[in-house]
RNA sequence: GUGGGUAUAGUUCAGUGGCAGAACGCCAGACUGUGGCUCUGGAUGUCGUGGGUUCGACCCCCACUACCCACCCCA
């Protein structure tokens, strides 16, 4: 076939069954958040891109040269065209509706939660998609609504730890860092470049560049030679002033109490420059060198750097395309069953018409019937039910409609019966 | 953006410089009222795309594209 037109490089199209994975992932969410507090929030797939340039930051790599940005064609030949961009992370998005609606003129601590696509341009691999999927949830408000609490960074760690309890997934592990907030940090990267400068040489190529370019991501370097130069650099823990020690101190200490294990990571460095204070990541094994489930922390100058009120936040997203791969990894997972319970067999010349009307009524009592093409050949039947992934087949025959009985077979137990025709839901049901 | 690997039937994969293959699956029949067995027959396809070498290329060479793995980065 010539000009055949496939999904574009990094897309994908997510069939069933494994759609039924998917909804498994998000009906879990939705009733999760709900428990701990939170509402959907639906923000627009595209923005302006100065969003994304002031909110994740120019000089990150997400911004500096992995989204899908154009320009729109100017309303007005004496306007300039817009720059648009299709949201590489949610963030963003939610924190610019909440200061779009003057949310934080309520008073209250805001809860939302998201569901949907997102977009970065980046070389294709095991769990990174160019479209790919988060559901994220964040919480934010007015200092005086609590948004600033330890107890916000727990509770959102806590709210992770259940969810991943009810999907399935139970092989995670939660780091946990604390970046300080944006002086903190100017002065750890100031005290990294000149340690690093004694040093860097002996290390790899990698790290040499960036120790000129981006210091705090030599941490994450994996070289087993280097480990040793990187346990011996300052860490961040040292430079965290005294309330953000404070903070972080009463977060470890809810989660102690709360019982939820985790591991501190200094060398935890995140990619994107909105991030204050708390930090984590729930990673999994089964994933590959793509380890990150989910990610996220406390945002405290975001709104502001949108030129929106003070209002400290926390949040974090999590893979949807990863947590379906690890959830698959997992193998103890219960999906849900999507199959028909009963294939309706029409069994012989003109049974299509009676048989339609069976199964919509069967349908109509909430029973999923899949509904047979008419054959005189049992055997047909079977296969086609089998096929169907149908439990019964019910014959829709001559001998049934004359007599108003009609025969159910369950296929896995082979046992069989002679139903009433008012009987079969029940019959099914029971 | 960089490196390595892969691309043959619906699927999983063999294969050879000289007629395109297996298994499973699919379709039909034996076989029109309780199957899942068996038997018989059938179709599988621009061998990823475009060039080149050659009498001849699915095979060798080049380019491109896509996918996979890793780097980078992130979820």
């Amino acid at each position: 076939m010539a000009g055949v037109i496939k999904a574009v490089r990094g897309t994908r199209d997510i069939l069933p069954p494994e759609t039924a994975l998917w909804q498994h992932v998000e009906q879990a969410c939705r009733e999760i958040f709900h428990r701990y507090g939170f509402h959907e929030i639906r923000t627009p797939v595209f923005e302006d891109t100065q969003l994304f340039a002031r909110g994740v930051g120019e000089e990150t790599d997400i911004v500096s040269k992995e989204m899908f940005t154009w320009e729109d064609r100017p309303r007005a030949q004496s306007e300039k065209a817009q720059s648009l961009t299709l949201r590489p992370e949610n963030t963003a998005g939610v924190v610019r509706a909440y200061i779009e609606h003057k949310l934080g003129e309520t008073g209250k601590m805001q809860k939302l939660y998201y569901i949907g696509p997102q977009f970065r341009r980046e070389r294709p691999q095991k769990g990174r998609y160019r479209q790919f999927y988060q559901i994220g949830a964040e919480v934010l408000g007015p200092t005086s609504a609590g948004s600033e609490s330890p107890a916000r960074d727990a509770e959102i760690i806590a709210m992770l730890a259940h969810l991943l309890r009810e999907v399935g997934i139970k092989e995670w592990t939660l780091q946990l860092n604390s970046v300080g907030c944006a002086g903190d940090r100017v002065r750890y990267g100031q005290a990294l470049r000149e340690a690093l400068a004694a040093v860097k040489d002996k290390m790899c190529a990698d790290c040499r560049r960036r120790a000129e370019t981006n210091p705090l991501r030599v941490l994450d370097c994996k070289v087993p030679e280097d480990q040793p130069i990187i346990e011996s650099l300052p860490k961040i823990s040292a430079y965290l002033d005294e309330p953000c020690r404070e903070h972080f101190n009463e977060v470890k200490k809810i989660l102690n109490h709360v019982g939820i294990r985790y591991e501190i990571n200094e060398r935890m460095v995140r990619g994107l420059d909105y991030y204050t204070r708390t930090t984590f990541e729930f990673t999994h094994g089964g994933l590959g060198a793509q380890s990150a489930l989910l990610g996220g922390g406390r945002y405290d100058g975001l709104s502001e750097a949108l030129g929106g009120p003070k209002a400290p936040g926390i949040g974090f997203a999590l893979g949807l395309d990863r947590f379906v791969l690890a959830l698959q990894a997992e193998e103890t997972v219960g999906v849900p069953d999507l199959n028909p319970v009963v294939y309706v067999a029409p069994l012989g010349q003109g049974m299509n018409a009676e048989a339609a009307v069976i199964a919509r009524d069967l349908r109509k009592k909430a029973i999923a019937a899949e509904l047979g093409d008419e054959t005189f050949r049992l055997k047909k039947s079977f296969e086609a039910a089998e096929r169907a992934g149908a439990r019964y087949i019910l014959f829709v025959g001559e001998n049934e409609v004359a007599s108003g009985q009609f025969g159910l077979k369950d296929l896995k137990s082979g046992e069989q019966a002679t139903v009433a025709r008012e009987q079969i839901a029940a019959k099914l049901r029971g």
